[in-house]
RNA sequence: CGGGGCGUGGCUCAGCCUGGCUAGAGCGCCUGGUUCGGGACCAGGAGGUCGGUGGUUCAAAUCCACUCGCCCCGACCA
């Protein structure tokens, strides 16, 4: 049964993955390249991670809307870094109801701009201030190589936009937003990820700063989980998205983006999956617990699935999300292999002997083989499934930041940076520089990642030209 | 867009070089039986315009031309 094995991570990551996703049903190719159909078992998941981030943005004051999916094609040409860096992979609509459009209309690749010319009908008055507004959709971006959930031409996320009085208040609202995902990140998703600032190269076209959390993946790649904006006036000036301030004097609107995508169910596959497949944090997982009822006689069947479903129902009434695994001909052992392959974090198996004891085996996913199994006495088992819960999403994230911890290296010297890059991540001085930024990447395939928000103080010399640096960067090669 | 690879039942592929019987295998699927505490087994069965178009030939999955699509690697990106 070798080909029931998935590649190992060690000798194809890639294919580990892109076998996974597929296996798992998390989601499958669509007919047109690079688009995806995203299965239930994925989109459970999403909703999942939907229903944290939006009880964070609600708790923040935001609500939610829906904007088009369709934009004027002049829209995107009135900011002008935003029509540089979008124009090239932009879905453009040229006809509509069999005519030719007088004006093509391009399908939204993010909605900055459609958002704007709103904003400046909604906007009067220092008193409609701050507008906080979030929506969940999907954009298209014509993205030339493509890779289910990480870069698919259509991908589903939030983008909030924010349009504030000051410089100040939007300054705020970003870092806020950077609060809210790096929590939902850590708490959530158990993904240790590192806040920071982007560099003018990697910046978001048309944002004065951007922040984005950059997390290590199991092959020691950054992927960049999600990005908050401060657009400073950009926008608001392009659009004239203007105020009357308490002295009657009109200004223009400070506004922020900030967005989170599909791609982060990429993250969660490659920060804790395993060689044996998928493993979810507990608070994201579609099913948080699988039950494998075992049996040989009919006798057996009808006292073992009797039990079962009182379990199922008291861990139900828990809030637990419980898989009942009731398929019909299928050995148990296969069942224990499917679900690990799955990421359900924790299983129960009921036989007849646990049914005498009145107990049940868990088994962690997180801990392969007998030493993640446990007799529980079904006695209080909804209290002791929860605690087995908590505690696997603490391991999980325990484990990824010490994963993080032995592949960052602070490289000193250039040739100590490029050994670290190879494996990981790479934190070293840097002056700021872009002529540095761009040499490194050519250089070494590396890129900056961000700018840590939290830096050990001190100064020290670029890693690159030597010269006085504040700061640290993190470089790494990235999805 | 450059480089590489591949299109044959649902999936993975063999067959192609050197054209020739009803086009094969494993897995999966359906039916029946025996199994069932770590990826079970036996028997029977369903399922294929060999990516498409055109050409060569008595004869094409196989040779030729064109074409479409997908995957992987690079430049761009969340």
């Amino acid at each position: 049964m070798a080909d029931m094995k998935l590649p190992t991570r060690s000798e194809d990551f890639s294919e580990w993955y892109n076998q996974l996703v597929l296996r798992a049903e998390l989601a499958d190719y669509a007919p047109v390249r690079g688009c995806m159909i995203v299965r239930p078992y994925g989109w459970a998941l999403w909703e999942n991670i939907t229903a944290a981030l939006d009880q964070r943005f609600k708790a923040t004051g935001h609500m939610n809307a829906a904007f088009p999916l369709l934009i004027p094609r002049s829209f995107i040409e009135k900011e002008k870094s935003h029509v540089a860096g979008f124009s090239p992979e932009l879905a453009v609509v040229t006809h509509g109801g069999g005519e030719k459009l007088e004006e093509p209309l391009v399908i939204r690749p993010t909605s900055e701009t459609i958002i704007g010319h709103a904003y400046a009908k909604w906007i009067q008055s220092y008193r409609d201030l701050p507008l906080l507004i979030n929506q969940w959709n999907s954009v298209v971006r014509w993205e030339l190589r493509t890779k289910l959930f990480l870069r698919t031409l259509e991908f589903f996320w939030q983008e909030g936009h924010t349009a504030h009085a000051t410089a100040e208040e939007a300054e705020a609202e970003t870092r806020q937003m950077v609060d809210v995902y790096t929590d939902f990140a850590r708490n959530e998703a158990a993904i240790p990820v590192i806040p920071g600032r982007k560099s003018e190269a990697e910046k978001f076209a048309g944002a004065d700063i951007t922040y984005s959390l950059e997390a290590m993946m199991g092959d020691g790649k950054a992927l960049q989980f999600c990005t908050s904006h401060n657009l400073g006036q950009n926008f608001a000036k392009a659009f004239e998205i203007r105020y009357l301030d308490k002295n009657g004097v009109l200004q223009f609107c400070w506004t922020t983006s900030w967005g989170l995508s599909t791609r982060v169910v990429g993250a969660i596959i490659m920060v804790h999956g395993d060689d044996q497949g998928l493993i979810f944090p507990p608070r994201l997982a579609p099913h948080q617990l699988a039950i494998v009822p075992i049996f040989k006689s009919d006798e057996e069947k009808t006292t073992v699935l009797e039990n079962a479903r009182k379990l199922q129902r008291e861990l139900i009434d828990a809030g637990v999300r419980v898989k009942m695994d009731e398929r019909e001909g299928i050995s148990p052992g296969f069942k224990f292999n499917d679900w690990e392959m799955r990421g359900v974090p924790l299983r129960l198996e009921l036989g007849p002997k646990d049914v005498a004891k009145a107990s049940v085996v868990l088994a962690r996913r997180d801990r392969p083989g007998k030493e993640g199994k446990s007799f529980v006495a079904q006695q209080g088992i909804a209290a002791a499934v929860k605690q087995q819960l908590d505690e696997i999403q603490q391991a999980l994230f325990d484990r990824a930041l010490a994963f993080r911890n032995s592949h960052t290296v602070e490289a000193e010297s250039y040739d100590e940076f490029k050994k670290a890059v190879e494996t990981g991540f790479a934190f070293s001085w840097w002056c700021g520089g872009g002529d540095c930024e761009a040499k490194i990447k050519e250089e070494t395939k590396a890129t900056m990642r961000c700018i840590p928000l939290e830096q050990p103080g001190g100064s020290g010399s670029c890693v690159y030209c030597g010269n006085r640096s504040a700061e640290r960067a993190i470089f790494a090669k990235a999805y």
